[in-house]
DNA sequence: TTATGTAAAGATAATTATTCTCATTTATGG
DNA sequence: CCATAAATGAGAATAATTATCTTTACATAA
């Protein structure tokens, strides 16, 4: 995925192109699995040292308004942000924070269809997904 | 549900029963939907003036720990938190920080038997919880 | 080109939910 | 009752996040 690639989202959101924005969107996608504000920090600092932590905060604020980037619920006092902003789903280490994607269309047609049918009383469904817990095996 | 039964539960999990830890079990399970640490403190000032924020934290803690109630995953930066320890669902409104449980047995059994068939690679499920966000239709 | 306006970034202070520390009090088994 | 470990209260400390304010970048118009 080419700088370009992240310049161009940027752009198609009318967000101004920043280098801070660039790294901070880029640091999201490569870093790949829901990292913390912190990790994000430390990655892009590598590259660019002085960036300021609140700069950070704001940026994902803003990727997060303009559907770039999506906050991902977990248990613990601290956000963590997801680059796939695609419908999917989460499995969840009941041991470690680790949190990893899960598609599956297949899936999602059968809860559809379940739901097609039984509707929920007095609420309109917008998106389902699923928290999967359980164990990582190795690796 | 009598004071009795708050007592009971916290003696048969080895907990000293304490006013203190009797008030915000009753509260959690009283209040009902998914309260924040605020919430509980301010439900229990009523009766009980004097009771310390980091006894309240202390134990929701233990609590949870000795799975009397369960922590809610959500978006934002506030620990909530759950009287229903039994297995459940979770319909968030996508405007609100409304939180309401969702039981549905049939369901449960379409997605288990779905995974007794596909397995995910390298992960051994424990638990699959739904968030359904969407719009609760008044009331 | 230079001036000007505006949005973003940087530095740092403030906020806030939560945790920690430690002195004091309390529950419980003997 | 007593002893004692465990729990509570008060307040300080932490840590993630947010707010404030100044400086910088940069687009556009004179
Ligand atoms: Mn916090
Ligand atoms: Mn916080
Ligand atoms: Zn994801
Ligand atoms: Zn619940």
């Amino acid at each position: 995925m080419t700088n370009d690639f992240f310049r161009e989202q940027l752009k198609q959101k009318g967000l101004k192109v920043t280098p801070q924005r660039v790294a901070i969107y880029e640091a999201v996608v490569n870093l790949n699995n829901h990292p913390t504000a912190e990790k994000i920090i430390d990655y892009i600092r590598r590259n660019h040292p002085n960036i300021a932590i609140g700069t950070v905060y704001k940026v994902l604020d803003s990727l997060v308004d303009n559907n770039l980037l999506k906050k991902v619920k977990n248990d613990k006092d601290i956000m963590r942000y997801d680059a796939v902003v695609s419908h999917h789903h989460h499995l969840y280490c009941s041991e470690t924070d680790r949190i990893e994607d899960y598609e599956d269309e297949l899936l999602d047609k059968l809860i559809n269809e379940y739901f097609k049918n039984k509707k929920i009383e007095k609420f309109e469904i917008q998106d389902i997904t699923l928290q999967i817990t359980g164990k990582f095996n190795n690796n």
